[in-house]
DNA sequence: ACAAACTTTCATTTATTATTGAAAGTTTAA
DNA sequence: TTAAACTTTCAATAATAAATGAAAGTTTGT
């Protein structure tokens, strides 16, 4: 296999793999190019690679920047705006990690504690429904906790918790 | 807020979270309803519930099925099927992340080891492609192989965790 | 203040994904 | 073996999500 169509390959999983998680083809299309270019990218570069439009590379671009991933950076001299991507892949665990907490857990924990506490009356219907409601928002809320706590470590907490794990 | 009301917003909000993460919206919602269900629920009941055609049921049941979160169960002396789905949130945990990890995380390991393999001549370019994938292809791997790990405790591994971690 | 160089927005179009429902298939009991 | 009771399949349709591209907006140099 020669460079570009690795390269390609790379980009077309790497997108793939992002609509399984939520995450529109191009938006992690263009994170995926942006990562393994050594070099800062415009979005003119963007478009051609991808063959996209210019909307579609704008908004995208856009989101990635949202999502705390992705850089602007300005070449002396030149007006046009380069981008390049998080190439730190646990700096990149962390800000997914803590964006998807703010966007998905923490809206589901505040329905979760709220159907969870109805007043549960006689029937063995509703107490089962709060009881498993209450389960399951202990079970998120912890794990949304351990989360974070790892994320904190923020250098090398995989390795870190492997060896935590190893023990 | 009432039962019935409760019941709804968790089936909704659960939906909602299930096309956030690669799962169809429906079979969120099957999951989410049968998880709340005290006694086995049949397809009829799952139409009626959340207003869906039976081919959408059935289709849904059998995904859910395949994933092993939901069971079918037998009445005595009834023709119909009755399911229920996995309630223990440990095992549930570990039977999604084990079945994220064959569809997504292993195919995806597949391309990043044959991408990071190339021959890599003596641009710039390819030196950082190749370096920037094996990074990628060593951090996904110690991620799964973590997940692993930890599932195999399979009994409140979350508590051991977070009691490994506080330590 | 102007205009060139560039980026963003958003109504419309296109592509993707999910749903329906009727026909085909299966199972069970008599 | 037949038929009732139920489930599955899948081509057609509907719903949803993403992409386009032209117009509007912004920034910068002169």
């Amino acid at each position: 296999m020669e460079f570009k169509e690795a390269k390609n390959k790379f980009v077309q999983t790497w997108g793939a793999l992002g609509s399984q998680w939520g995450i529109n083809k191009t938006m992690a299309q263009i994170h995926a190019l942006l990562m393994v270019s050594a070099e800062p990218v415009s979005m003119e570069d963007v478009m051609e690679e991808l063959q996209i439009s210019r909307g579609n590379a704008s908004m995208n671009l856009r989101a990635l920047m949202d999502w705390g991933i992705v850089y602007k950076e300005y070449k002396a001299g030149e007006r046009r705006e380069y981008f390049t991507a998080e190439k730190d892949l646990d700096e990149l665990a962390v800000k997914i990690s803590r964006e998807r907490s703010k966007r998905e857990i923490k809206p589901a924990l505040k329905v979760l504690k709220e159907v969870s506490s109805i007043e549960a009356n006689q029937t063995e219907e509703e107490k089962h429904f709060v009881d498993q409601t209450t389960k399951l928002y202990d079970f998120v809320l912890k794990a949304d906790n351990v989360l974070d706590k790892i994320t904190e470590y923020k250098d090398n907490w995989l390795t870190k918790l492997v060896v935590k794990l190893m023990k």
